[in-house]
DNA sequence: GTCCCGATATATCGAAGCGATATATCGGAG
DNA sequence: CTCCGATATATCGCTTCGATATATCGGGAC
């Protein structure tokens, strides 16, 4: 799932990890915060899997050939580290202009292969019921055609639904057993929830009136 | 943190791990569910660690205060099995009108060591920040002292407020660059925050209250 | 009766995320 | 000049999840 969210930035500009960092916690709020051990991870994953490619930071677009091997944690290591000093100092009086300097950073930008990555995790149903999944798809599901978002809002829909009314049938005649702060919590939560469904509904509304105002743009004219 | 909700629901009644599970899903809603992917292996963790012991699951139901020793797990195992099935047997003919048999379970008890680890989990402030924690750790925070159960709903307020300040921060001047649907996620995400907080603040005044309350009987009477 | 199905029940596996930690560099305060 | 804090990458151990395997029991179909 944290594939989907890199590869959704990176559509948009060619980033390295601890910007990336940045950005997902100020795109998805400070909740659901996603830690570094779970996205340089995610980071080889994805390069691994040719969805992105790392480019030089400076640069970018000239030299993004460079078929650097994995990083060798053996052998000769100087020579390596020279080669990557030199590089790095050559970039840097490349740069001076720059509000910050590039240090050891490792510039990712998407492939074709994770253009169709992205696309694909993002329409997937069977992957991320949770809500931080919904949450990172809303983000960034302009990517999506109108009648997939709507199937995206209306299948989440369904499930808070379901699960309202699951709490709702559990709930039967057992309330009376719950101490107060455990009520508190279940009824917060229920509010919560019907809050959220509301919410989906209003967004759902405002989806089929885009749709319909595409669909007839001729005729009424538009504000 | 799976580990305090196990210790928090054994404290109450023997179970087994099916069982509990049921428990975990109904008490903390259907949102926030646990797998027998994390249950199972938390359960041998503190089996491991002395927290539980596994109680003859026949006899549990039967006759649950007997303090008879803990279950050996050596020992004859052709005779442990036969008198184990005979001992079912004679359960279920005595159990009849109840809706579900034994099988084979692995009814499980709290120990001396269970409870005190219990305790210190649900006390832990370092252990487990994020949401799913504090809701379980609300759900039985009526085994906590008073004073104990403010300081939890008030670091809790204070990390919600943050989170809050953090986001409104990090949104200055970049909101017109959002996209709708990442804007009304954020709105929505901050709106739910702050019924989050004034609900904490009922819950914090209620609690102050109830203090209050009992501290005057104090006063003069007992000490 | 028996045969099969669905609910009950325990268990393990691989993948993925988190928090802590290690390491190093840069810019600026003192 | 030196130390400190922000930037930056990376890994480790542990926990959790979702999927899957396996087996038993109760009950309905036939």
């Amino acid at each position: 799932m944290l594939e989907l969210a890199v590869l959704g930035l990176l559509k948009e500009q060619q980033l390295h990890g601890y910007e990336l960092k940045k950005r997902l916690t100020e795109a998805l709020g400070p909740f659901s915060s996603v830690s570094f051990g779970s996205l340089y991870p995610a980071l080889n994953r994805l390069e691994t899997a040719g969805a992105v490619r790392a480019v030089d930071a400076a640069l970018a677009t000239a030299e993004a050939e460079a078929p650097r091997p994995p990083v060798p944690m053996t052998g000769s290591i100087a020579g390596e580290a020279a080669a990557f000093r030199a590089r790095r100092a050559a970039a840097a009086s490349a740069r001076r202009s720059e509000p910050r300097s590039a240090r050891t950073r490792k510039v990712y930008a998407i492939t074709d292969r994770g253009q169709r990555l992205f696309e694909e995790l993002l329409d997937a149903e069977t992957v991320g019921d949770d809500d931080k999944a919904f949450n990172l798809k809303l983000a960034f599901c302009r990517f999506l055609p109108p009648d997939r978002r709507l199937r995206l809002l209306e299948r989440r829909r369904a499930q808070l639904e379901d699960r309202l009314d699951r709490t709702r049938s559990s709930l039967r005649g057992r309330r009376d057993r719950m101490d107060t702060y455990t009520q508190s919590l279940i009824d917060h939560g229920t509010e919560a929830a019907e809050r959220d469904i509301s919410w989906l509904d209003r967004l759902i509304a405002s989806e089929r009136q885009t749709k319909s105002d595409q669909a007839i743009p001729d005729l009424g004219g538009q504000q």
